[in-house]
DNA sequence: CCTATCACCTGCAGGC
DNA sequence: TGCCTGCAGGTGATAG
């Protein structure tokens, strides 16, 4: 559940459930989620550390603590549970655990076990962090203007277009679900390159990627496979999806039947009527 | 610089 | 039922 909506919805679950304990202990099952420092270190150093403030940038949650700074990725299928009673889910899939000065667990589930965590020594320049060396702007940040992409994007023009969009490097928060929501709302077929980014289309290209984050924000971000159940993942946004698994069914426009490709060998989802590759 | 492929992991759906 | 293949909302490394 990775995109920035299914981000923000768990890191506002998490602030608003769990708000600022201190974590008493700590317990690694999967060493390899714990990225750029040893199981040993994170333990000791995350013991008696209280969370101080939650944070987001595209599709990092950012815990500030007394000293530190707590970084999660949940990449393609990472949890937390908070709070859970008695529904916890398959314990084999159960990997880091922090038991809290509340009396309540936090624990990250992840059955890939993709997942990164990180944890560096607090500051301000959070943006700065070694995990975010390959990060742009968030979706919602000031600094992501028409100017900043056309810059970004008229170099590499002759990638398509979803490519663009997919890259954290640029805008940060985009994934494969909003990414063809995007292109569709934009009238661009995924696949088109060489399309030319002027300031009029970069602002068209912001001020959409930013209407429809806001929307899935509001509607709880996306739950598409069915495992409900995990900490603020069951959003309502499937229910306005025009395009992202869609395929054999009618353009919400057009009535035209949504086809699925390929690209970036990502499953893509298009309508052949509305979204023409030149 | 760019694309393609694999790697990291597990589970599930579909074909035979 | 079992086996096999391909697929899944992500990202990083590597090869060409």
């Amino acid at each position: 559940m990775p995109e920035r909506p299914e981000v923000y919805t768990v890191l506002k679950t998490l602030e608003n459930q769990m708000q600022h304990p201190t974590i008493e202990a700590v317990n690694v099952k999967w060493d390899n989620i714990i990225s750029g420092i040893s199981v040993d270190e994170f333990k000791i150093k995350l013991i008696g550390q209280t969370f101080r403030e939650y944070l987001q940038l595209g599709k990092y949650l950012i815990f500030k603590l007394d000293d530190y700074c707590f970084i999660a990725h949940l990449r393609m299928e990472g949890k937390f549970f908070y709070d859970f009673a008695s529904e916890l889910p398959d314990s084999k899939h159960n990997h880091v655990f922090f038991k809290l000065s509340d009396g309540k667990e936090l624990v990250y589930h992840d059955v890939r076990k993709f997942g990164k965590m990180y944890l560096y020594p607090i500051r301000e320049d959070y943006e700065n962090y070694p995990c975010f060396k390959n990060i742009g702007y968030d979706v919602f940040d000031e600094r992501l203007t028409p100017q900043f992409l056309m810059d970004k994007f008229k170099r590499r023009a002759s990638s398509p277009i979803k490519t663009l969009l997919l890259d954290q490097g640029v805008i940060a928060g985009i994934g494969n679900i909003y990414a063809d929501e995007i292109c569709y709302d934009l009238k661009i077929h995924p696949a088109q390159k060489n399309v030319n980014y002027d300031l009029e289309l970069c602002d068209a290209i912001i001020n959409s990627t930013r209407k429809i984050i806001s929307k899935a924000m509001a509607e709880g971000g996306t739950t598409i496979r069915s495992y409900t159940s995990s900490l603020g993942v069951s959003g309502r946004f499937q229910l306005y999806l025009n395009v992202h698994m869609r395929e054999g069914e009618p353009c919400h426009h057009c009535q035209t039947i949504i086809e699925k490709t390929k690209v970036g060998g990502r499953g893509t989802y298009f309508c052949p009527k509305e979204q023409v590759c030149e």
